[in-house]
RNA sequence: GGGCUCGUAGCUUAGCGGUUUAAAGCGCCUGCCUGUCACGCAGGAGAUCGCCGGUUCAAAUCCGGUCGGGCCCGCCA
């Protein structure tokens, strides 16, 4: 009976007058006004207000000795607060404990920060990793655990009610060739042999549906060790991971679709601003926000002007068009009272993709620019056509070979929405971005290369391959993306294992080396494999959006600090030499 | 691997064109207070200014290095 209790402490209220109860719970502040204590106490549940009378004076010697943080344990009667003096901002407001009983069931040391329900601590964020676990105790932390708990569990009901399965994958599975960098886990029975912790469930789920389980999904861990940000959690993160057979990617786009617009009515302030999604195909996107992640809640789409600089004299134009590039232009209404140091600053961002610079208009009484005097009349007529500039505006140009300038312009469109104050944070703008390059021409070595998941099925399957230059093979990737957020990808995959080798043979893969790397999945879709697509949504960037957090660690119960490190239990650690003997591995220190 | 930025009581910050006792709010400790709810009032303790070195009669302050955090680039099929 010693640790019991009859209620927690957000669940009394003038309902419960009278009644006899025993509340646990920290002591959240102490106020003592002499001969009258007052104690919030707390838990995940709540507040509720205990008093301390000196007719009690056990008790409240005991109440007097308390500190913050202190475990205590109390048993007294429910009672109401007169009139005036009832707390509208807690749920247990109207009610009060008069203690006749304390005890304290766990002492505290001072903690290292303030810890308030009320507000969340200043204190940096360091000492709170180190700390995290006082740190959770606020109820910023505690809402969004629960929420994140309410969250899966809703999305968990949604797939099992359409006959999806959850079925666990290994996570000692294979190093896998493409994509990120793999954390290793040496094996002890096979020294010099390694597991790899999954990126992702990709190759098991697809062999899930070979196996004929149809539909299949999981709150699937996934590792990855690259460098982190803001919202990219270091090492391990959740992604809604699911597969289903014989479908199109319409099937996979409404069921993302429903159930995005579901999480997003039922936990976010947040309102969905186009609802249906948008669709939008990655020439589109790329071509007019120059970027396969746009953020679609501000318009400012880029303007194609090639055409109309087709005969120019201005040289930067000229050559950009004669080697195949192309002009586009950025009106930003009101931009003409943009300063130096603002147009500088774009000018630079425009110069790190890769532009030799960032030419402008200014449109005042007149416009004005440097470029004005290498332009025709026609031409400075056609861009105010074009771009409608009026007075105010500002409008920029871009001039190369196509990818850079949408690279460019789309990273200085993002810039102006800032600047300018033109993004609505009430807002969540979901897209579908589909259509995906296949393949790309690789930076570092020149070769063609895949550009996402090399077991996606090309647009037009075996058709595709009738196209002679390979980077114009559309996949059937998508993303789903919003707010310039990637939140995950999806794609028919190819379940044809001559397309299979076809597609590898194009990426510079001879027929055995496939078959020594994915032997598994290519022997697979040997044995009768049904077409079958699927999608992986981040669980982590989700919640983000949709709870709204600054920080990606923000809905992480003990997450790492940016330097891939857990500031609390100290991880990653040394280990002893005979584990490291056990395992036959020798370390080489820096 | 690279860039930017921060580091001063337990916490958050001020001071930083060099100078004597490093300042404030919160927290902590002590005392007073029977209606507070981030209670109030009075008093007190608490800082080798991240670390190492340099310049100087003199460094929290200027310079160099180093360590640690944050953000970004690279990376993230």
């Amino acid at each position: 009976m010693k640790y019991y209790r009859t209620h927690n402490c957000g669940q009394l209220s003038d309902k419960n007058n009278g009644e006899k109860v025993i509340l646990s719970g920290w002591v959240n502040s102490r106020r003592d006004h002499g001969d009258l204590i007052f104690i919030d106490l707390r838990d995940r549940f709540g507040i509720t207000q205990i008093v301390f009378n000196p007719q009690k004076r056990e008790s409240f010697n005991v109440a007097d000795k308390c500190r913050s943080e202190y475990v205590i344990r109390i048993e007294g009667e429910v009672r109401l607060r007169p009139e005036n003096m009832i707390n509208e901002e807690l749920n247990t407001g109207k009610i009060e404990i008069e203690v006749e009983k304390i005890d304290v069931l766990s002492e505290s040391k001072t903690p290292p920060f303030e810890i308030n329900d009320k507000k969340r601590t200043m204190a940096n964020e360091e000492l709170r990793l180190k700390y995290r676990f006082l740190d959770l105790r606020h109820k910023y932390y505690q809402d969004i655990l629960m929420k994140r708990n309410e969250f899966i569990r809703y999305i968990r009901d949604y797939f099992n009610k359409r006959d999806f399965i959850e079925i666990q994958t290994p996570l000692l599975a294979n190093s896998s060739p493409e994509g990120a960098r793999d954390y290793l886990v040496p094996s002890r029975l096979y020294p010099g042999k390694f597991y790899a912790l999954p990126q992702a469930p990709q190759q098991f789920k697809q062999l899930l549906m070979v196996a004929g389980m149809d539909k299949y999904f999981q709150i699937a861990p996934c590792f990855r060790d690259e460098d982190p940000r803001a919202d990219r959690h270091p090492g391990d993160f959740y992604q809604l991971d699911f597969e289903m057979s014989f479908v199109e990617r319409e099937d996979l786009y409404n069921i993302i679709e429903k159930l995005i617009i579901e999480l997003t009515e039922k936990f976010s302030d947040k309102k969905i601003m186009h609802n249906p999604f948008p669709r939008i195909s990655w020439d589109e996107a790329m071509n007019t926000y120059g970027s396969d992640k746009p953020d679609l809640r501000y318009d400012l789409p880029l303007i194609e002007l090639t055409e109309l600089f087709k005969n120019t004299n201005f040289k930067v134009f000229a050559n950009a068009i004669s080697q195949g590039g192309c002009v586009k232009a950025l009106k930003v209404t009101g931009g003409s009272n943009f300063s130096r140091k603002q147009i500088d600053d774009l000018t630079e961002i425009a110069k790190s993709e890769g532009l030799g610079g960032l030419a402008y208009i200014i449109y005042k009484d007149s416009p004005a620019s440097p470029i004005l005097k290498f332009l025709s009349d026609r031409e400075v007529e056609g861009i105010k056509n074009e771009t409608k500039a009026k007075k105010g505006d500002i409008v920029f140009f871009g001039a190369d070979n196509w990818l850079k300038v949408v690279k460019a312009l789309g990273k200085v469109r993002t810039q102006v929405a800032v600047n300018n104050k033109l993004i609505d944070n009430k807002l969540i703008a979901w897209a579908w971005i589909y259509d995906f390059p296949m393949y790309s021409i690789s930076d570092i070595t020149g070769k063609l290369d895949f550009e996402h998941n090399p077991f996606s099925m090309p647009v037009g399957e075996e058709k595709a391959f009738e196209e002679k230059d390979a980077t114009k093979i559309r996949s059937t990737q998508f993303d789903i993306v919003a707010n310039g957020y990637e939140i995950g990808s999806g794609s028919i995959r190819n379940h044809r294992p001559e397309l299979l080798y076809q597609a590898f043979e194009l990426a510079g893969y001879k027929r055995s080396e496939v078959d020594k790397k994915f032997k598994h999945m290519v022997e697979a879709m040997k044995f009768g494999a049904p077409p079958h697509g699927g999608a992986a949504p981040g669980i982590d960037r989700m919640l983000m959006l949709i709870f709204g957090t600054n920080s990606i660690r923000d809905i992480y119960a003990f997450p790492k600090a940016g330097n891939a490190q857990d500031m609390m239990t100290g991880s990653p650690s040394e280990v002893s030499e005979a584990q490291l003997k056990e395992l036959g591995i020798k370390i080489n220190k820096k």
